[in-house]
Parts: C-alpha cells; sequence; structure tokens
DNA sequence: CTTGATCCTCACGCTACGTGAGGACCTAGC
DNA sequence: GCTAGGTCCTCACGTAGCGTGAGGATCAAG
C-alpha cells in the first residue's frame, strides 16, 4: 500500500528539481533522506517526499531555505509574523523595482527620439535626468510627465529647434550690442515665455524649481551650447 | 585649478562606497587609479573620479558590473537595446513579486481570520491555495476575491458555520436512513443552493470549476469531516 | 561480463562585495 | 629621532543557492 521509496534521480525527475539541489538540501540539513543503501544510495520515503513538497510550497513563496529549515524544524514557530515581515520587504522592493522601472522608461523614451544612441548620449540623458528629479518633487515630475504625454513627441520636438532658434537669434541681438530691454529683444522674451508656459503649465511652483535648476547647474548651459555672457545677457532681458 | 588627485579612503568618503568596493572595481578591471604612489597607494584623478560617478549612475538603474563594463569600456555599444532588455526583464520580475505579494496577502488573510496560526495550518492553507489556484483562470479568481470582500468577512464566517449545520444536518438524514428524493433533504439542499450560488455568483463557469475541484481533490472533503458515504449522499440529493 | 545509466564525494564557480589578519606607510606631536 | 594613531596594502575566507564538472563506485539489463 505504502509507495517504495525513491532514489535521488527519481525524487528530482518527479519534483523538477535537480540532483545537486537534493543534495545541497541534505547538506544544509533541510532534508536529508531517511533511509541510505549499503553502499551509500540516499533512498527518500514518502514522508520526506511530503517535506519536500512542503519545502517547494515555501520556496514559491519567496522564503529563504533557513527559514524553512527554522519553520519545519521549531516546533514553536509563528508564521503569521513572518509572513508579515516577508510581505513588508516585497511590497517595499516592488516599490522600489516600480520607480526604477519609471526611470528605465523615461530613459528609454528620450533615447528613442534623438537617433544617436552613444554612451556618451546615454551618461548624459542619465545625468540630466537625476538632476531634474534633484529640482523637482514627485508630484511635478508627475505633471510634467502628464503634460508631456498630453502634447506629443512631435511638439515636443519642435519646442526643442524653437529653443534653438531663439538662442540664436539672442545671440545675435547680443553681437549687435542691442539693449536687453529694447523691442526686438522683448519679442524673443515673448516668444521664450510662450514655450516656458507651455512647458510648466503656468504652474509658478514648477517655474521655481526650474529657475532655481538653471542657476544652480552650470552643466544644465552647456547643453544648448550656452555661455556665461549669452546667459547674463538673456537674464538682463527677461526683467 | 585641477583638482588634487585622491586616495582611497577619501574617495570612499566622498561617494558613499566602501573602500573594498573600490579595491573590488579595480580588481574587475571596471575602475583602476589612474596612478599609484611609489608605496603603492591607489591616487585617483579627477577623471577616474568622473567615471565611477557614471559607474554609480548605471547601477542605480540596476544593471551588473559587467554589463557596465562593456557598456563603458567597448566604443560601439548600443545602450537602447540594452536598457529596453533590462526593462522587460524588470517588468517580468515586477509581475511575478505582485502576483507572490497577492498570494501571501491572501494568506496572511486566511491566517488572521483563525486564530491558530500554526505550521500545519499554514502548510494546509497554502495546499489548499495552490489547489484552488489550480482550478480556477485567473479570470475567476478575481471575480471571487472581489465578491468575497463585497460581502465582508463576517458574512464569510457566518457562511463557513452555515456549511457546518448543512453537514450535520445531512449526515443526521443519511443516518435516519432518509431517501435523498424526499422533502426534508431536499430543504437542505435549497440552503446548500443558496450558499453555491452565494459562492459562485451564478456564474456557472466558476460552479463548473468548483465541482471539478470537489471531484477530483480528496483532500477537500477531509478538511470539513466530508467521509465518502455523506459524498455519495449528497451527490444523489443534489440530482 | 560488459555496458551505459545512475550513484557517490569533493571541490571550484558564480555576484558584489563584508570582514578580518597581518603588516607597511604617513602624519603629528614630543 | 621616536612613538602613536590613522590609513594604506595584499591575501583570503564568507555569503545563497545551487551549476558544473572530476574521478570513481554501483546498479540493472543484455
Amino acid at each position: 500500500m505504502h509507495s517504495a521509496p525513491l532514489k535521488v534521480g527519481d525524487l528530482a525527475r518527479q519534483t523538477g528539481l535537480s540532483v545537486r539541489t537534493l543534495h545541497y538540501y541534505e547538506e544544509i540539513g533541510l532534508l536529508s533522506p531517511s533511509h541510505r543503501t549499503a553502499s551509500g544510495h540516499r533512498m527518500y520515503s514518502a514522508g520526506d517526499v511530503a517535506r519536500l513538497q512542503q519545502i517547494k510550497s515555501l520556496r514559491e513563496l519567496g522564503f529563504s531555505l533557513e527559514q524553512i529549515t527554522a519553520c519545519l524544524d521549531k516546533p514553536g514557530f509563528s508564521p503569521l509574523q513572518t509572513i508579515e515581515l516577508h510581505l513588508s520587504r516585497l511590497r517595499e522592493q516592488i516599490a522600489l523595482e516600480q520607480r526604477l522601472c519609471a526611470r528605465l522608461e523615461g530613459l528609454a523614451h528620450v533615447l528613442r527620439a534623438g537617433e544617436d544612441v552613444s554612451v556618451e548620449q546615454l551618461l548624459q540623458t542619465i545625468e540630466v535626468m537625476t538632476m531634474i528629479e534633484k529640482y523637482y518633487t514627485p508630484e511635478q515630475l508627475a505633471e510634467l510627465k502628464q503634460r508631456a504625454e498630453a502634447i506629443g513627441p512631435e511638439k515636443m520636438r519642435e519646442a526643442e529647434s524653437a529653443w534653438k532658434t531663439i538662442y540664436d537669434d539672442m545671440r545675435a541681438e547680443m553681437q549687435n550690442g542691442s539693449d536687453p530691454k529694447s523691442e526686438p529683444v522683448q519679442q524673443i522674451v515673448k516668444r521664450m515665455r510662450v514655450l516656458i508656459d507651455a512647458f510648466t503649465g503656468k504652474n509658478p511652483e514648477i517655474e521655481r524649481s526650474l529657475n532655481r535648476m538653471r542657476q544652480q547647474e552650470p552643466a544644465m548651459r552647456d547643453q544648448h551650447g550656452m555661455d556665461p555672457e549669452l546667459h547674463e545677457f538673456i537674464g538682463k532681458a527677461m526683467r
């Protein structure tokens, strides 16, 4: 009536584990076969198989072999507490990975937009992203992301090139020796206003964050071929 | 103008890494200090520091040290593809962990309901849960879960005890020798119907799954003190 | 009796470092 | 010049959960 004891290979096939795994489980005292033949071959009884099933169940729940050993061998063991601890850690890890996922998605998005995906481009994008995350609150970032999706990628590229022409025009005015308060310069400032409002959504908090970042991060300016004099000139023009 | 080279301890403090980590990065050829003193002390230049910053950025994105080495040292390297691969694996892992989380939550929920949280209780609950997951499709499980939440835990416990009295009453009828088709037995069947409908939500798919499980899993019956004769009797009564 | 499958133990490999051990070097104060 | 405390060096073992051989014994079938 009782099933015959199994050899390692048979048990391995039956459970889908490897022979090495069963050896290891014995090595750490988690599952020892209840019998050995005279020649030293392991013989697993039905009870051993049942225990292995339990081990597999607990493994699928993500417990470590050490925890499983404690759970199965210590008599007064509280599983609920262990599970809750395990759960809290798992939830934390998921939250962490989701944040990471969001960052990677953003990164992939940016890289897909530009065609050159060199390592330098990657590293600079990362740098910009971490910098951005430093200056904006998570809520602001969510708002920015939402607005970016509403606007669409073509409009984003248009804005990108609009900034370039604005900088070119500004530089031309500066090299002409124009007064920052003069009419043609103020016209360019109006074009900047439109773009900035499109970016910030006229949210004053976001505009403050943007200004803080522009002031404190010299690396940001280099991106668009911005030099200190031009920066100074634009600063005057915007007042 | 250029910053002085740093010793390991200084670099470690500056980056928040450990000295051992920096030693290790050199060991695997990821970051070697560009100079050593005559006595063998490592001296990290500003360029080394910059490279370390890049390494840190890529590490925060979850890349392995081997991937980072490849990324930084091979000239023709496509980051986008790597990131997308990384992303897909990460998303898969998150999905896996979320399923695991749901299972652990269900487990914790069941364990909190009953007061005895012994290891046997835990293992039996796991067994029942995996069995349930085998017979119902994920959509059906979601439906069941939703209904369970709508009903609330007290009603669940009421249903639990209602089942017990139904089994008791049925057993009494059986031991009285009643005909399964007789009026009092059919009254009990009606009470069963109500409970089953409450569980299945009158969804015929779910009822089919339930019947399949009841037929194929003898272990399920033992839970409520069900024996083969009683099972047989109830089967006749329900036709 | 041979042959191929299976079994045994031993032992190194993997990741990304932590944690000493034992000894050389550096800087400050005396 | 000497000492003391801090910092540096290399070497080497430990982690979790096995994978992957090496080299040899045992088993079941023909």
